[in-house]
DNA sequence: CAAGTGATTAGC
DNA sequence: CTAATCACTTGC
Protein backbone atom coordinates (compact mmCIF):
# COMPACT_ATOMS: atom_id res chain seq x y z
CA UNK A 1 0.00 0.00 0.00
CA UNK A 2 2.66 2.48 0.65
CA UNK A 3 6.46 2.26 -0.20
CA UNK A 4 9.18 4.82 0.15
CA UNK A 5 12.53 4.57 -2.38
CA UNK A 6 15.96 5.16 -1.10
CA UNK A 7 18.20 5.52 -4.24
CA UNK A 8 21.54 4.64 -3.71
CA UNK A 9 24.61 6.43 -3.55
CA UNK A 10 23.36 9.97 -4.56
CA UNK A 11 20.39 10.50 -2.26
CA UNK A 12 21.68 11.93 0.98
CA UNK A 13 19.01 10.10 2.85
CA UNK A 14 19.76 6.15 1.66
CA UNK A 15 22.43 4.80 4.28
CA UNK A 16 24.20 3.80 1.21
CA UNK A 17 24.85 7.50 0.55
CA UNK A 18 28.32 8.34 -0.87
CA UNK A 19 28.87 4.45 -1.22
CA UNK A 20 29.01 4.09 2.17
CA UNK A 21 29.53 0.30 2.87
CA UNK A 22 29.32 -1.26 6.21
CA UNK A 23 28.53 -4.34 8.21
CA UNK A 24 24.79 -2.74 8.22
CA UNK A 25 24.47 -1.51 4.41
CA UNK A 26 26.17 -4.63 3.10
CA UNK A 27 23.17 -5.72 1.86
CA UNK A 28 21.68 -3.45 0.03
CA UNK A 29 24.73 -3.98 -2.23
CA UNK A 30 23.01 -7.51 -2.93
CA UNK A 31 20.69 -8.71 -5.55
CA UNK A 32 17.71 -7.16 -6.49
CA UNK A 33 15.17 -9.14 -4.53
CA UNK A 34 17.01 -9.19 -1.37
CA UNK A 35 15.61 -8.26 2.37
CA UNK A 36 17.57 -4.91 4.03
CA UNK A 37 16.16 -5.18 7.70
CA UNK A 38 17.81 -2.39 10.06
CA UNK A 39 17.38 -1.77 13.43
CA UNK A 40 16.47 1.40 14.76
CA UNK A 41 15.39 4.25 17.61
CA UNK A 42 16.14 1.27 19.72
CA UNK A 43 13.19 -0.40 19.09
CA UNK A 44 12.09 -0.97 15.88
CA UNK A 45 12.62 -3.20 12.75
CA UNK A 46 12.37 -1.66 9.40
CA UNK A 47 11.76 -3.93 6.16
CA UNK A 48 13.02 -2.70 2.77
CA UNK A 49 13.44 -4.52 -0.47
CA UNK A 50 16.82 -4.36 -2.73
CA UNK A 51 15.83 -3.06 -5.78
CA UNK A 52 18.76 -2.83 -8.12
CA UNK A 53 21.61 -4.96 -9.51
CA UNK A 54 24.50 -6.03 -7.46
CA UNK A 55 26.44 -3.06 -6.13
CA UNK A 56 24.42 -0.41 -6.82
CA UNK A 57 22.86 -0.07 -3.46
CA UNK A 58 19.31 1.37 -3.70
CA UNK A 59 16.32 0.06 -1.84
CA UNK A 60 12.31 0.14 -1.06
CA UNK A 61 11.20 0.76 2.18
CA UNK A 62 7.35 -1.25 3.09
CA UNK A 63 5.86 1.10 4.84
CA UNK A 64 2.38 -0.09 5.17
CA UNK A 65 0.67 -3.12 4.39
CA UNK A 66 -3.25 -4.42 3.89
CA UNK A 67 -3.51 -7.00 6.16
CA UNK A 68 -5.89 -10.20 4.38
CA UNK A 69 -4.60 -12.88 6.43
CA UNK A 70 -3.59 -13.87 9.55
CA UNK A 71 -5.02 -11.36 11.78
CA UNK A 72 -5.10 -13.15 15.55
CA UNK A 73 -1.33 -13.68 14.47
CA UNK A 74 -0.95 -10.30 14.24
CA UNK A 75 -2.87 -9.20 16.89
CA UNK A 76 -1.27 -11.92 19.20
CA UNK A 77 2.19 -9.96 17.73
CA UNK A 78 1.34 -6.07 18.00
CA UNK A 79 -1.67 -6.33 20.58
CA UNK A 80 -3.51 -3.45 18.82
CA UNK A 81 -4.34 -1.63 15.56
CA UNK A 82 -3.15 -0.35 13.51
CA UNK A 83 -1.41 -3.88 12.30
CA UNK A 84 0.24 -3.24 9.14
CA UNK A 85 0.09 0.61 9.09
CA UNK A 86 4.12 2.15 9.34
CA UNK A 87 7.25 0.14 8.93
CA UNK A 88 7.88 -1.16 12.06
CA UNK A 89 4.46 -2.14 12.62
CA UNK A 90 4.19 -4.26 10.04
CA UNK A 91 7.48 -5.51 10.74
CA UNK A 92 6.32 -6.49 14.48
CA UNK A 93 2.86 -7.86 13.17
CA UNK A 94 4.89 -10.33 10.52
CA UNK A 95 7.40 -11.01 13.22
CA UNK A 96 10.47 -9.64 10.86
CA UNK A 97 13.57 -9.03 12.72
CA UNK A 98 16.82 -9.18 11.41
CA UNK A 99 17.00 -13.06 11.61
CA UNK A 100 15.48 -12.39 7.63
CA UNK A 101 18.44 -9.64 6.72
CA UNK A 102 19.41 -10.33 3.44
CA UNK A 103 17.26 -13.33 2.58
CA UNK A 104 16.11 -13.66 -0.68
CA UNK A 105 12.50 -11.99 -0.96
CA UNK A 106 11.40 -14.08 -4.37
CA UNK A 107 12.22 -17.42 -2.60
CA UNK A 108 13.08 -17.00 1.03
CA UNK A 109 10.05 -17.71 3.91
CA UNK A 110 9.34 -14.41 4.13
CA UNK A 111 8.23 -13.38 0.33
CA UNK A 112 7.19 -10.10 -1.84
CA UNK A 113 4.50 -11.71 -4.45
CA UNK A 114 2.53 -10.01 -7.47
CA UNK A 115 -0.88 -9.24 -5.70
CA UNK A 116 -3.81 -6.59 -7.82
CA UNK A 117 -2.12 -4.38 -10.88
CA UNK A 118 -3.18 -0.71 -9.50
CA UNK A 119 -4.92 1.24 -12.22
CA UNK A 120 -3.60 4.03 -13.72
CA UNK A 121 -3.64 7.23 -11.44
CA UNK A 122 -4.12 5.32 -8.17
CA UNK A 123 -0.30 5.06 -7.35
CA UNK A 124 0.10 8.88 -6.02
CA UNK A 125 3.59 10.15 -4.71
CA UNK A 126 4.67 12.84 -2.04
CA UNK A 127 7.76 13.81 0.23
CA UNK A 128 9.27 10.80 2.27
CA UNK A 129 8.38 10.57 6.14
CA UNK A 130 10.36 11.22 9.36
CA UNK A 131 14.08 12.47 7.11
CA UNK A 132 15.87 15.40 7.45
CA UNK A 133 17.70 15.28 3.76
CA UNK A 134 16.21 15.30 0.57
CA UNK A 135 12.91 16.00 1.57
CA UNK A 136 11.50 17.57 -1.52
CA UNK A 137 12.27 14.40 -3.87
CA UNK A 138 8.96 12.64 -3.85
CA UNK A 139 9.52 9.02 -3.68
CA UNK A 140 6.45 8.02 -1.38
CA UNK A 141 4.75 5.77 -3.34
CA UNK A 142 1.25 5.16 -2.06
CA UNK A 143 -2.40 4.19 -3.20
CA UNK A 144 -4.66 6.98 -3.08
CA UNK A 145 -7.53 6.79 -0.33
CA UNK A 146 -6.30 3.83 1.01
CA UNK A 147 -7.31 3.28 4.21
CA UNK A 148 -3.84 1.40 5.15
CA UNK A 149 -1.36 4.10 4.23
CA UNK A 150 0.59 4.94 7.58
CA UNK A 151 -0.28 8.81 6.73
C1' DC B 1 3.88 17.33 21.82
C1' DA B 2 8.14 14.55 23.99
C1' DA B 3 10.27 10.30 25.63
C1' DG B 4 11.97 5.75 25.09
C1' DT B 5 15.77 2.84 23.49
C1' DG B 6 20.24 0.90 21.78
C1' DA B 7 22.69 -0.02 17.34
C1' DT B 8 25.39 2.51 14.16
C1' DT B 9 28.43 5.97 12.64
C1' DA B 10 31.90 9.60 12.28
C1' DG B 11 35.43 11.66 14.51
C1' DC B 12 39.05 11.80 17.69
C1' DC C 1 37.21 5.54 22.90
C1' DT C 2 33.10 9.14 22.81
C1' DA C 3 29.06 11.52 21.42
C1' DA C 4 25.54 12.41 17.97
C1' DT C 5 22.27 10.52 15.18
C1' DC C 6 18.27 7.88 13.96
C1' DA C 7 13.91 5.75 7.02
C1' DC C 8 9.69 5.03 14.56
C1' DT C 9 5.90 4.44 17.89
C1' DT C 10 3.35 5.44 21.83
C1' DG C 11 1.25 8.02 25.36
C1' DC C 12 0.43 12.46 27.34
Amino acid sequence: MEVEAYVGPQDPACHAYGHRRTARTEPLYGEPGTAYIYFTYGMHWCLNAVTEPRDFPAAVLIRALEPIAGFETMRQRRGKAPLCSGPARLCEALGVTGRLNGSSLQRGTLRIVQGKKPKPGDIVTGPRIGITQAIDWPLRFYLKDSPWVSR
